[in-house]
RNA sequence: GCAGGGUUAGUGAAGCGGUCAAACACGUCAGACUGUAAAUCUGAUGGCAUAUGCCUUCGUAGGUUCGAAUCCUACACCCUGCA
């Protein structure tokens, strides 16, 4: 169990669920990998004297910099970003602890009276402070670990035998049974769209964002990005989350020596290519997004959200 | 010029007379997703219908055969050895 989730409470701050309306606004940006969520969000947070929260499941972590294209320096002192940073390298964190912090900040910005946005790419994150997901609980590390030598049908015999309810599983991803078992077969639930939320997406043609991401590559591996994993990879195990990620998992063969450069490259280019494809999909089926095409106005953008912060539904 | 090896779907690569629209890998496309989510998993991938269906493919053109990607002949291109 990761000692962030300890030393926060495991309920939400507000133990009487308030009226919509008194939930404090919320700004949502996202968008797939490279679409330039992170500028608009810093925009948009000096036009409305907001501050950010990313919701990204790579740059929550400390030691990751430029493989994660995480807010630059200038863009922090700008203005002020929350849940950057917040844990060591190989920690643990999840879905759940990220919701617990994200809903912290949200209060904490608008106590001060600042318009919270949050700014991120990873939908589950997202979604779980959005959508109020009820997070079964945790698994226990070692017992995981044991379920995780067994292969799928050993996982299905054990489940019918605790005469856990399968239905609606995908039996055939590991992680899932083991899940299940965890929870011993209670189903989560979900809300409906938090009250006074504002939910943005930047749309890029395909052509375009991949021309992007490409770009953005070259840019970090000019940047440094081979010094930056080589150093964590001399101080931690391949299997240590940090280098888990798209731009530091592929490297392993380029250090043993098994591949190229140019071959690591395209790995990576590839990734962020299927990862891209997990997002646009993810994001598909929100129907509350509305979305922007690239290059932005922000101007536009601006306006939408004011309509939003003045109370009005925007349309 | 002579001798030998090769030419298979987007790419690499199996298949060497019927059970082949053709293994497998990669790529591509689509989808799922509630405490690992930059994770994990699934489906499709010649065309058209999309349930058991039909049509066009295995360098090109002929031939043998009830039947060919698989055998024969010629041609084209590529690689290797001898000239």
């Amino acid at each position: 169990m990761s000692d962030l989730s300890e030393k926060t409470p495991k309920t939400p701050q507000t133990p009487q669920t308030p009226e919509p309306s008194d939930l404090p606004k919320l700004l949502v940006v996202t968008g797939e990998t490279a679409s330039g969520k992170t500028a608009l969000g810093v925009e948009l947070a000096k036009r409305l004297d907001g501050e950010v929260i990313c919701a990204d499941s790579a740059t929550v972590r400390r030691g990751v910099d430029i493989g994660t294209a995480k807010p630059t320096a200038e863009e922090r002192q700008e203005v002020p970003h929350h849940l950057l940073d917040v844990v060591e390298p190989c920690g643990d964190f999840t879905a759940a602890v990220f919701k617990r912090l994200a809903n912290q900040a949200i209060d904490d910005i608008s106590a001060r009276g600042k318009l919270p946005i949050m700014v991120g790419g990873t939908g589950l994150y997202i979604d779980g402070v959005i959508y109020d997901f009820d997070f079964m609980p945790a698994g226990d590390r070692q017992a995981r670990e044991e379920l995780n030598r067994l292969n799928p049908s050993q996982l299905l015999d054990r489940i019918k035998r605790l005469r856990l309810d399968a239905s609606g599983v995908d039996v055939r991803n590991k992680r899932r049974l083991i899940r299940l078992i965890e929870t011993k077969g209670q189903k989560p639930t979900r809300q409906p769209l938090r009250g006074n939320t504002l939910l943005m997406g930047l749309k890029t043609p395909r052509e375009e964002i991949e021309q992007r991401m490409i770009k953005r590559l070259d840019d970090m591996l000019e940047a440094g990005l081979e010094d930056e994993v080589r150093a964590l990879a001399d101080r931690y195990d391949w299997d240590c989350e940090a280098l888990k990620g798209i731009g530091y998992a592929q490297w392993k063969d380029y250090f043993q020596g098994d591949q190229s450069l140019p071959e690591t490259r395209s790995k990576i280019i590839r990734a962020t290519f299927e990862y891209a494809k997990r997002q646009r999909t993810w994001f598909k089926r929100n129907k509350s997004i509305h979305w922007f095409h690239t290059p932005v106005n922000v101007e536009e953008v601006v306006d939408y959200a004011t309509t939003f912060l003045n109370g009005q539904v925007p349309s």
